[in-house]
DNA sequence: GTTTTCACG
DNA sequence: ACGTACGTGAAAACC
């Protein structure tokens, strides 16, 4: 019996597209090969499928599609007014699906008028009539539960991995049993089907409703034991809801000229699969077929593992790629260095790195990320020399998908390196033998030499070169000095501060269980809302996913309604300081007394800096409490902490580019901006312009570089869309050069795709072209903020640059410690203060030639706290 | 691993 | 009708 039982994998390949598609399209960022054809949907739908192949090993699949018909009742269709249409970007991917599926050897089925679900119903009603067929349906559609019966299981997709339900499982999550999902459908309804339900009932009351009624009918018999709010919901949707009935109920008699032997898998089309990933770019699944085939091994790279440092021949310019164990270079084992001169490809182990090989000094070399390359050597002692091109600064500059992992890159160009984590593991990392390690690295070094003529062409093409080579490149260094010099941390004071604040977080404890009546964990939102919103009764605002918010935003608008509130909003704040600020960065301290932060020079997507492990970009400044971690980052000895920061560097930029003459001649003026603002749109005299009116000029002004919404403005100051909307038409009418600007700014974006700060960084907005109204409106935004946050990101890095340069000229001690966005902060020898303190405002302020000043303000003191 | 919250410019 | 300010990173809870 065992022996001739057959079993059958049904799969929603419509579903399976498009939460492919949904989840990689978000950003708008889709994956498309270089000819622009989207392959988004088709890496998710290519994935899932191989996996659901491997878990399964399946002898009879079907991949069904919806035809035709997208709706199940044509006479409700009503109902479906609302339903979003299917984007371009994820139609094209279809029919490339489903030649995916037959060429691996399985089965899609469609039909004239009938929905993937029903082709899945109708194969689950025969696994119930063939004892000797059994079915397991693949989905994340929660509809296609009703299906599951003795011989039909579901694989329910969710985010990561699945839940498998049979009717068991099912009755224990859910209590009923599945054939009355369509009940609970009914009445909970489904507004991504267009399935109204019940209004006012939700999963809850519906399920508890099923367990007492079991059915639709059960409920509606026993409408009159039913009370309260419930009982009124019930009565006046009832139409509606089995309206909802019929809707949710999947097809199971659809007439198909296709039975299940013609199901059965066959063999694996590998040549025209091969095609077929070339065309689509997906070279890992093309490497994947390939060695699946088995056919000749491809060719291997030979690498020569360098046994003693005489036998190391470089000749003239090579390209280097450093391994090492791990992401942070400061304390990440190094294994050693492929090199690669355009015939030699060899792998120097670190103990013979350190003997300092004499191309390390000498020769021309080519590498990829320069700063890692730079900063770990130095940690050795090595001072690596005659460095001139970096392959990830360059490929970044270019919108290149570039990754920590230089394999993202490589895959776009043909080449099939296999990526970090295949090589030493996802979390765990774990060294493989030499051999593969040095073929690995070799891999990446011949990499960077074949694609540097490639790069630096496009750099030029594109018009980026001079801010490769002029900003870009050379910061590298100026970070990589950042980083290793590292910044003092004086870790007793941080942890007096720590025993203050574990005092003070005992006895907000205390206070807040005795307001609330219970002990509960106060750092869990989800416990946090109970109490608040259930126990207590509090009005609450927001929702999230999985319950109340409880946000600082929506906790701020009841402080005065409950005691309780306060003193949560203080215990978040100072729970927050303790384990991010003290405990965290007490975590991050090295040997030597310091932090060693990394910029990423490469990540964000406007050309700012980012920094990480620690990130010293968010040490606390807005509140006062907070701000006293800033005592405990201390200059070294007979040193003090300089500062200098951009005064309105943004807003600055703004009045240069809208060329708006009320705002240039503002800063021209020397005027404050924000108070000036609110006398131009309040009509009043600046002497009286109120803190409230100064307040709301700020943030109009702020949500100006932002790309204002009236949503956004009402959220930041508290009140009415309305009232948000009023005064941002007061402002453009204040300035209506600005409102020209930012039309001028939107459309020229649309026109070219891209938008580019003053120095010609360039950034791609694919938002742009995307169907849904909300995300191209997001692009929009960016298009507006990207070039003024970006150029103020061009500006602080150039001065950075500018000022290391002017240090090392003047043979000064000083260094530079820090980066904070629109700030600079340097370790700075007593003795040289005010030479040093008129180089950075020098530098700082004149990067460039605007039709506003750029003005910087400088101070210092004996640690970060007290340079402000 | 994802979500929520909160720190910064 | 929908869901929204721009750009980041870290910790803890949640699942």
């Amino acid at each position: 019996m065992v022996n001739s039982m057959k079993k059958i994998i049904l799969v929603d390949g419509n579903n399976l597209l498009f939460r492919s598609y949904y989840a990689t399209a978000y950003n708008g960022n889709f994956m498309k090969n270089s000819k622009g054809f989207p392959t988004n949907a088709l890496f998710g739908f290519h994935n899932m499928l191989t996996k659901i192949i491997a878990d399964e090993n399946p002898e009879y699949m079907i991949v069904a599609f919806d035809k035709g018909k997208t709706f199940r009742h044509e006479e409700y269709a009503d109902y479906k007014g609302g339903r979003i249409e299917t984007p371009d970007e994820l139609k094209k991917q279809f029919p490339i699906a489903k030649e995916l599926v037959t060429l691996m050897g399985y089965t899609y089925y469609e039909i004239d008028n009938y929905e993937a679900d029903d082709i899945i119903g109708t194969f689950a009603a025969y696994c119930d009539k063939d004892d000797e067929v059994v079915g397991t349906i693949v989905s994340s559609d929660k509809d296609l539960l009703q299906l599951i019966s003795e011989d039909v299981d579901m694989k329910l997709l969710k985010q990561k991995d699945y839940i498998r339900y049979n009717r068991e499982t099912f009755f224990e999550d859910y209590g009923i049993l599945p054939e009355y999902v369509v009940d609970l459908k009914a009445l909970q309804g489904d507004p991504s089907d267009n399935i109204p339900g019940v209004k006012g009932i939700g999963e809850k009351t519906a399920l508890k409703l099923l367990r007492q009624y079991k059915t639709l009918d059960g409920i509606y018999e026993h409408i009159d034991e039913i009370k309260g709010s419930v009982h009124d919901k019930l009565v006046m949707d009832k139409e509606n809801a089995y309206k909802s009935y019929h809707l949710a109920t999947i097809v199971k008699d659809v007439e198909m000229d296709i039975s299940i032997e013609d199901v059965k898998c066959r063999e694996r089309n590998h040549e025209k699969l091969e095609k077929l990933y070339e065309e689509l770019e997906f070279y890992s699944f093309l490497k994947k077929e390939k060695e699946y085939q088995k056919k000749e091994p491809e060719k291997v790279e030979t690498v020569s593992i360098v046994k003693n440092i005489n036998d190391i021949h470089v000749n003239g310019t090579c390209s280097i790629y450093l391994e090492i164990l791990g992401t942070n270079y400061h304390n990440s084992e190094i294994l050693g260095m492929a090199v690669y001169d355009g015939e030699n490809l060899q792998f120097i182990p670190k103990d013979i790195l350190i003997q300092v090989p004499k191309f390390l000094l000498e020769n021309e070399k080519y590498t990829y990320d320069v700063k890692k390359v730079y900063v770990a050597l130095k940690w050795l002692g090595i001072d690596i020399k005659n460095i001139t091109y970096d392959g990830m600064i360059a490929a970044s500059l270019l919108d290149y998908n570039v990754k920590e992992d230089i394999s993202y890159l490589a895959n776009n160009f043909d080449y099939h390196i296999p990526f970090y984590e295949t090589i030493y593991g996802k979390s765990k990392l774990k060294a493989p033998k030499l051999e593969e390690i040095a073929l690995y690295a070799g891999q990446k070094a011949k990499f960077i030499y074949e694609t540097k003529e490639i790069l630096e062409q496009k750099l030029k093409e594109e018009e980026l070169m001079e801010l490769y080579q002029q900003i870009e490149f050379p910061l590298a260094f100026v970070l990589g000095d950042m980083e290793k010099n590292g910044v003092y941390l004086n870790q007793n004071t941080l942890k007096e501060m720590g025993e203050e604040i574990k005092e003070n977080v005992s006895k907000l404890e205390k206070e807040i269980y005795q307001l609330a009546g219970c002990e509960f964990l106060i750092t869990s939102p989800k416990e946090l809302g109970n109490i608040l919103f259930e126990k207590l009764g509090l009005p609450h605002g927001k929702k999230t996913a999985r319950g109340y918010s409880t946000a600082a935003d929506v906790l701020e608008k009841l402080k005065d309604v409950h005691p309780i509130i306060p003193k949560i909003l203080e215990y978040r704040m100072i729970t927050k300081l303790y384990t991010t600020y003290i405990e965290g960065l007490l975590n991050t301290v090295k040997e030597d007394g310091k932090i060693h932060t990394i910029y990423t020079q490469n990540l964000t997507r406007t050309g700012r800096l980012s920094s990480v492990e620690p990130n010293l970009q968010n040490i606390p400044a807005r509140t006062e409490y907070g701000r006293l971690i800033r005592k405990a980052f201390v200059p070294s000895q007979n040193c003090v902490i300089v500062g200098g920061d951009y005064s309105q560097i943004e807003l600055r930029i703004l009045a240069h580019m809208s060329n708006v003459q009320a705002l240039i001649d503002a800063f021209n003026d020397g005027l404050d901006i924000h108070t000036k603002t609110a006398s131009d749109i309040f009509h009043v005299a600046k002497e009286d312009v109120t803190s409230h009116m100064r307040r709301v000029a700020k943030a109009v002004n702020f949500g100006i570089i932002y790309g204002i919404s009236s949503f956004g403005l009402s959220e930041n100051l508290n009140i009415s869309v309305k009232d948000a909307k009023h005064f941002i038409d007061h402002y453009l009418e204040t300035y209506p050069g600005v409102q020209e600007y930012m039309d001028k700014q939107i459309k020229q974006a649309y026109q070219d795709g891209y938008v580019r700060t003053l120095f010609n960084r360039k950034r791609i907005i694919t938002e742009l072209q995307n169907s849904n109204y909300m995300i191209r409106h997001q692009g929009e935004r960016m298009a507006l903020n990207t070039p003024i946050q970006g150029t103020s990101a061009d500006i602080i890095k150039k001065a950075m640059v500018d000022i290391d340069k002017e240090l090392k000229k003047r043979n000064l001690k000083t260094k530079m410690i820090l980066q904070v966005h629109d700030e600079l902060l340097f370790d700075c020898n007593k003795d040289e203060l005010e030479e040093v303190k008129s180089i950075i405002k020098d530098k700082m302020e004149h990067v460039l030639t605007l039709k506003v000043p750029l003005k910087v303000d400088i101070a210092y003191g004996n640690t970060w706290y007290e340079a402000k």
